[in-house]
RNA sequence: GCGCCUGUAGCUCAGUGGAUUAGAGCAUCUGACUACGGAUCAGAAGGCCGGGGGUUCGAAUCCUCUCAGGCGCUCCA
């Protein structure tokens, strides 16, 4: 679609072009030409309101121009286009050739699996950092959205030609993992009979804490108690992050996410980057003490206030580490890195890119999307807030269960994951369990997954009939002269630019959507039309060439969201 | 107080650089042929696109003000 669209446009400019030296059109160059999707048949397969555009500068009625287009337009010369008309208030509305739809559907043919994909990222290295939960509890249902639209988007930028990677950053040092190490221990000594202990501010009091506290009681009973306070919380924080990690990956890859590398803050502090920093800032006299602190000057990269990166106690705030981070992808190669964050580190992001602007990097390298809040909502519509330090959440491998129960651990994953993405990134989605279970079965996935399968139960009874798989080149494709098979192929061919749009756009929701119009004009189609008829074979083989296409488009569809694509339901 | 996000049908949401008649799904109502799978299809009903003002031939879309909700502005991460 693209491709014509660049074709068409190269048309009309012409066209403008015949009409200004004839003297028709009082305007000096053809302006670049703008296109429109048109939403029923009546107005073509494509328009444009490039006539609009132009009367004010022509000082003309914007339909006298079109009219003038249409006249240099030589429709015989170009075969892509049948027909143009003038429409409404000046539009002109495009048909296609026939042959533009057979192109299409051989073109999908040839590139079946591949069909969609195009190389605009030339290979280069993009980094996506998502999810990142801390290690202090299970993944909860605000990750599953961030894991479900990450994970997409990798696979879109992939599709694209970029060279996209997912990574997860374990804050397993500072501050929240010292309070899980002190949180096991309250627990754990309370397991052994103390009492009067208290979770500290700012700690851990889910149920799993007491469980894991349990759990190490029950294998290494009191052995710990022997150890000096600070060994023993070290040591449970350890145990304890090691335990929710290797949680929060099962869980993950239970909802079909595969992160290709898990970076740990610790290795980071480690590795002697943040002092680097730190001594690139001063020399860049970007750092100033005051009360026992040292400051960045953010004031000087525009923000209202500077901010604290080595607190009084000598240690470094996180902002340190996270900068040495953020370097440290830099010097892996990446020549873009996307972070995905939560609405609650808005303040954050600011920050973070004056950070990655102070140590020298393109103000471009660096890109920070937020994925809106999932707020968990009652029957009555009341908002609870989820919190991993009080224990109130709902964590996605519950979520899975519950649509387990409702459609079945085959599709829960599917059900989970469309939900999530058919929103757009910023809607502040509130999620109420009770209904998304309940509601389960009517989730839209399984109308795109249902006309997937439709398709491959077409082939499964052309088989049982006797059809051989005829190759598109002996098939008359004429035959396929129905206004909805002409739609359908209309809407095919705008996928790669669908995926295109997304990938760059970051909005992953616009592939489910696609994909649910799709299917929304093959079932009709499909009532209204026999794919198989024993009286007229040549029309059905050109009819299951049209099926396997949108087949094709589903399945790589539904592929991209990570989302299976049945053969049978 | 400042910054970011949101407000579209009863509910959940689409609406790509303004543009031809604002669209789906769910819920509601009425229908579907002994035919490729009824998880489907055909139809009905449902809207001052939060509100005011502005730009434009034309605004859900752009600007401005305003109302409502959420989030952020820590020597927490």
């Amino acid at each position: 679609m693209d491709e014509i669209k660049s074709e068409i446009s190269k048309i009309i400019k012409n066209a403008i072009q015949d009409a200004i030296n004839a003297n028709e059109l009082p305007i000096t160059t053809p302006p670049d030409i703008p296109f429109s999707p048109t939403k029923t048949p009546d107005h073509g397969d494509i328009a444009t309101p490039i006539a609009l555009g132009l009367a004010k500068s022509a000082k003309m009625p914007p339909r006298t121009i079109a009219e003038i287009i249409h006249k240099y337009v030589n429709l015989e010369k170009h075969a892509i286009i049948s027909d143009l008309e003038i429409a409404g208030p000046g539009f002109i509305n495009i048909y296609l050739s026939n042959e533009w739809f057979y192109d299409t559907i051989r073109n999908i043919i040839a590139e079946r699996q591949d069909y969609g994909k195009s190389n605009i990222g030339s290979k280069k290295k993009i980094q996506i950092e998502f999810v990142s939960a801390n290690p202090t509890g299970p993944l909860n249902i605000v990750s599953g959205r961030a894991a479900a639209v990450g994970d997409t988007l990798v696979n879109l930028l992939n599709a694209v030609g970029y060279d996209a990677v997912r990574e997860f950053y374990v804050n397993d040092a500072g501050g929240q993992v010292e309070r899980l190490g002190q949180s096991i221990d309250i627990r754990y000594r309370q397991t052994l009979g103390e009492n009067n202990l208290e979770i500290p501010e700012g700690g851990y009091n889910g149920e799993y804490i007491t469980k894991f506290a349990k759990e190490i009681v029950a294998d290494d009973s009191d052995t710990h108690l022997k150890l000096l306070d600070d060994e023993r919380i070290s040591l449970f924080k350890e145990k304890g992050i090691a335990h929710l990690l290797g949680q929060q990956k099962n869980t993950l890859d239970r909802f079909g996410v595969n992160f290709d590398v898990w970076s740990s803050e610790q290795a980071i502090r480690d590795s002697g980057k943040p002092d680097e920093i730190i001594n690139i800032f001063r020399e860049k006299n970007y750092l100033y003490d005051n009360e026992g602190a040292t400051w960045f000057k953010m004031t000087d990269f525009g923000d209202d206030k500077d901010c604290v990166v080595i607190r009084s106690n000598s240690e470094y705030t996180y902002f340190v580490p996270d900068a040495a981070y953020h370097l440290d992808k830099h010097d892996r190669g990446f020549t873009k890195v996307i972070d995905l964050l939560g609405p609650d580190h808005q303040g954050h992001i600011t920050r973070l890119k004056n950070f990655v602007k102070a140590l020298g990097l393109p103000d471009d390298w660096l890109e920070i999307d937020i994925i809106q809040q999932v707020n968990l909502v009652d029957s009555e519509g009341n908002r609870q807030d989820m919190s991993k330090r009080q224990g109130q959440f709902y964590t996605l491998d519950l979520l899975i269960d519950e649509l387990a129960e409702s459609v079945g651990e085959r599709y829960a994953v599917d059900v989970a994951r469309y939900f999530f993405l058919m929103r757009a990134n910023n809607t502040h989605l509130d999620f109420n369990i009770e209904l998304a279970v309940t509601q389960a079965n009517e989730n839209p996935v399984f109308y795109i997954q249902y006309a997937h399968a439709r398709c491959c139960s077409i082939f499964q009874q052309a088989r049982e009939q006797q059809y051989r798989i005829k190759p598109v080149e002996e098939v008359n494709l004429e035959l396929l002269g129905e206004p909805e098979e002409h739609a359908l192929i209309r809407k095919a061919a705008d996928f790669p630019s669908v995926i295109l749009s997304s990938a760059e756009d970051r909005e992953v929701h616009r592939i489910p959507h696609f994909l649910h119009e799709l299917a929304g004009l093959f079932h009709p189609y499909y009532n209204l039309h026999r794919v198989l008829d024993s009286s007229n074979t040549d029309r059905s083989y050109a009819r299951l060439i049209l099926v396997d296409c949108i087949q094709t488009v589903l399945a790589n569809g539904l592929n991209l969201l990570g989302i299976s694509a049945p053969e049978s339901m």
